[in-house]
DNA sequence: ATGGCCAATAGAATTGGA
């Protein structure tokens, strides 16, 4: 099976690309960010006719997540349970797959904007926040993966530029090290697993002919438990979207699991 | 010179993204 995850910055906007995408890829699980749409226009009647339901949590103008899974859904959480947030970043549900139950958490990390910003005080206490639940969600579903926009380019080799570019926002130490507590707490990134071309990104900037000069990030990333971990047989980006009329400025990843 | 684009809101300029 396959599980996927696409910031596709407006839902109103990409949904004919998502519907296109999902046409030629008919991936199991696709976890969206970046809806920037309220629950009530959420195309829940487009996406049923594609053959998918779907756990969504929006809200208007910014953010909102949403995961599409071609099995049923349940147990849906929205956002981090006890951590009060104005702001829907997190989609949590649990589906059934050939090898047992499947718990997918969508999140769409907090940006950050600029390091000793009060936007950046606030993701480092979303990570935290996310961390700690996620040590219980792992317990109680050994089977997980968590999927979604992080908002960090976890190594130098995930940035275009990580000399001009360091200790900036998405290259920080900070981010970083909230990146890997999240892998100590038994998650492995599932593209690091295998063999990949050099300077492969999930977004590029819309200005500077960030696409067209490769100049990118790889910021969107899926984390899987140990359990998880020995099915995967690949991690990849598809760039294909990104070329297409009017993108998104992320690309979809795509990993698939035995079973 | 450190930007240039895009989306939403509103109905022009601002906010936010990354």
């Amino acid at each position: 099976m396959q599980i996927a995850t696409w910031n596709i910055n407006s839902l109103s906007v990409r949904l004919p690309q998502v519907l296109g995408w999902l046409a030629a890829h008919p991936v199991d699980v696709l976890c969206l960010q970046e809806l920037k749409l309220t629950d009530d226009k959420f195309p829940f009647d487009a996406i049923e006719a594609a053959g998918y339901e779907a756990a969504a949590f929006g809200q208007k103008t910014y953010n909102g997540v949403a995961i599409l899974s071609r099995a049923p859904l349940r147990d849906v959480v929205r956002n981090i349970p006890g951590f009060g947030d104005e702001q829907a970043r997190v989609v949590a549900a649990t589906l059934d797959a050939p090898g047992g139950p499947l718990r997918i958490v969508n999140g769409y990390f907090v940006n950050g904007q600029e390091p000793g910003s009060e936007k950046f005080a606030y993701k480092m206490r979303w990570m935290e926040a996310l961390h700690d639940w996620l040590r219980g969600e792992l317990a109680a579903h050994p089977r997980l993966a968590l999927l979604g926009d992080f908002n960090i380019a976890p190594e130098d080799r995930d940035s275009y530029d990580p000399v001009g570019l360091r200790e900036t926002i998405h290259h920080t130490s900070e981010e970083r090290t909230h990146f890997r507590a999240l892998l100590a707490l038994g998650l492995t990134d599932a593209f690091r697993m295998f063999e990949q071309p050099e300077k492969t990104f999930s977004w590029w900037d819309y200005r500077m002919l960030g696409f067209q000069k490769n100049r990118g990030l790889r910021i969107d990333h899926i984390l899987v438990s140990e359990a998880l971990k020995p099915l995967v047989e690949s991690c990849t980006v598809d760039r294909a979207p990104r070329k297409n009329q009017q993108p998104s400025d992320h690309a979809p990843v795509v990993a698939e699991l035995r079973g």
